[in-house]
DNA sequence: ATAATTGTTCATTTTGGTTTGAACAAACTT
DNA sequence: AAGTTTGTTCAAACCAAAATGAACAATTAT
């Protein structure tokens, strides 16, 4: 156990206290983005990150983020890689501090668009790769059954290529 | 062990054949069922259930589903409980037959629409109610934190709105 | 050079949600 | 009535995905 706290004292290397517990509004805040993205699939200790972040008037370090939400130094790496990569978090220098922070990017239109780009794109264009083969290996078919089967192969297809129309444009529109 | 198979007899009481195995094109349906509903966090033997009925061009009861996927009769249950409920499936009723049969729901609208009322609604409600208290919770911060989580907590707010908005004419849009 | 700090990776552990299967109820058959 | 079939419920088992934490590399400070 090095120093005891001093804060705001003018040493650079001097040991920083220890981060401050979560509020009641941040917890709130928090919840909320872990409901969002549990409707997303995506786990928990993400939204952590990315909601604390988004509610946080400073960046914050990887230090930060694990004492406060009390989660492992890995999770918030892997955490940060992930938001860093749909481009929700940046990267913000900090004078006289080495680790690097971050803050979180708040616009819908960016966070939406490249979550959809990144994560639901590929598995669309898998559906329709599918979707294609199936129209292919139906042929093989006894006459009988081919007829429904392919009325609904076509039903398949029809919405995954409405979907594929309609996704972008409900982005658009969210983000006002 | 009852009866050999005796297909095609005319007893109504006979034992049943077993059930075929799940061909290729079906095995395709189905698992694209199941990316769907994994997209959507719905647990996947839901999706095979669905799936199965989809491509089959007749209705089918539970046993069937049960030896054709290969899945457990409480699972069989559980699935068509919450596909009925949803209105993804109808019971049908065979002559001579006394289980209750189920076909596939195929309507788009429908389906996206009654999983958007049902599933996706209250979440929305629940985040709207949380928003509400979180603005007044807000007013009890230090005047110097509070202009900043005000802004954070108003961009939610906006977010929520915008989805309450987007969302039923995104899937008007994909019902064609 | 040595030590301390910052951050990533990945094998293990944990956890939460799904599946199972046994117990049960209800309806029908003989 | 006794027995069979059909279907539901729920505690326990199971499993895949997430979290952990130790080992590691890279950078900076002493």
């Amino acid at each position: 156990m090095p120093l005891p706290d001093q804060q705001a004292n003018g040493q650079p290397t001097a040991s920083r206290e220890r981060a401050a517990e979560i509020s009641a509004v941040e917890r709130d805040v928090i919840e909320h983005f872990v409901e969002i993205s549990r409707a997303l699939g995506q786990p928990r200790s993400f939204a952590e990150i990315y909601g604390l972040l988004f509610i946080s008037p400073h960046p914050l370090a990887m230090d930060d983020l694990c004492e406060r939400l009390e989660i492992s130094k890995g999770s918030v790496s892997q955490g940060l890689k992930f938001l860093r990569d749909i481009g929700a978090v940046n990267e913000v220098e900090i004078e006289e501090d080495r680790r690097t922070h971050y803050e979180a990017v708040a616009e819908l239109r960016h966070l939406a668009g490249r979550f959809l780009r990144d994560q639901i794109g590929p598995r669309l264009a898998g559906s329709e790769d599918r979707l294609k083969r199936l129209a292919t290996a139906m042929t093989t078919l006894p006459v009988a059954e081919r007829a429904h089967v392919n009325s609904r192969v076509t039903m398949l297809q029809s919405w995954n290529k409405n979907t594929r129309r309609v996704l972008p444009l409900a982005i658009k529109l969210l983000g006002e």
